[in-house]
DNA sequence: GTGGTCTAGACCACG
DNA sequence: GTGGTCTAGACCACA
């Protein structure tokens, strides 16, 4: 259900909410899908419920999932959803800043650098 | 001389550290070249001197840099400098596969994700 | 629990991580155990919490030790831990060969160096 | 005549006091002995001269040198020089408990320590 | 409860 | 002038 990488620098709990953010933003969750429970993500990511239970409750704060009394937590239905391509977009452009400034740190050509991305695209 | 973002998630001290790392790898500093002391980047930047010097510490302890005695910190010689660009392409290797999966949750096609970095590179 | 001296001229920072280091490689501290806390040995020993923080960061850094996040810094698994007798003796050779040089420069015969060091060894 | 390690994490000018100390006290270098100038020190070991000024500065403030106006500097009339063996041995002393300790932690046997010391000893 | 980061400022060591 | 170490104390992130 998630990516998870427990040794990454990015705190778990951030890793769920902002999974959660994109996939709903792409369409992947739509408005009333139930999420796994806290149980079942927990225990088969071998990571402390209360970390998943924090990313549900941010992510509830933030308008993107719901409570649902005794079935858990489900995708909000106020949720907008499936943003249109450009606001995806803007989604990622801190993060393709980011690559971009290193690369010219390293002083990569544009060329491999896209060559490369383009070929993980595609997975 | 270091782009800090000081509201970044990413502590001030380990920026300081992967930029000279890519720099390093880049060429953009090569063996010998004498850094800026740790007061004046503080000043410059606004920001400790503590952090500063927690910085190059770290970047002697992992061989990039060498302290002259009484002179400042240097790009340390053994370094071997100017990496292949595979190398160099290898450091840039998790980023580009962490913004590869965070474009496909988004659900976005490749051309617009690729034609935007693109554009970001050619700056 | 660590033995400090605030009057060394070696940085306790550094008095801390060179312990850990032989008391992994000597075995009394096995992969897996659980250090004391960095306000605990802050207190324990009238020192600045930062000070047993950056003992225990530069020992992670080394592969000494792992973080436990909200538990506290363990034995790294990975972690050789109890070196053979050979390799321990390494980590001994600079300072005997230190020790000899000193000896010498006094004109002190062996012997009673030697017993000397043989009274210090026996408690 | 002096062995000097600049890599080492002691102070060069502090090595060089130290050593000047044991030879005094072990009768390698008697009352009115001539030392090296700072320019032939500084030459020879690559060192910059005001650390070896600044050596025999401390040597003579310690009462251990005396500055010949013209000549340089030379070991001290005043000195007592050549002290007793038990005199001597104190000065080992801090060194031989860090090394019974280190020993200890590394969980070494006093067998292999006190060989492998006697065997530096002979040389 | 853990450790991490940063600040402000002091003092030391070295050249 | 350089960097290194330490303190006291604040605030944050994580479990």
């Amino acid at each position: 259900m998630f990516a998870i990488q427990p040794t990454s620098a990015e705190p778990i709990y951030r890793q769920i909410v902002e999974q959660l953010r994109r996939m709903i933003a792409g369409g992947q969750l739509s408005a009333g899908d139930l999420l796994p429970s806290v149980r079942d993500v927990a225990g088969f990511h071998a990571i402390n419920p209360m970390t998943v239970s924090r990313a549900y409750g941010m992510a509830e704060t933030e308008g993107l999932l719901e409570r649902l009394r005794g079935k858990g937590m489900a995708v909000a239905a106020t949720t907008r959803g499936n943003a249109t391509q450009a606001q995806r977009m803007t989604l990622l452009e801190p993060q393709l800043q980011a690559l971009a400034r290193h690369a010219q740190e390293l002083e990569l050509p544009s060329d491999p650098v896209l060559r490369r991305l383009g070929r993980l695209l595609e997975d």
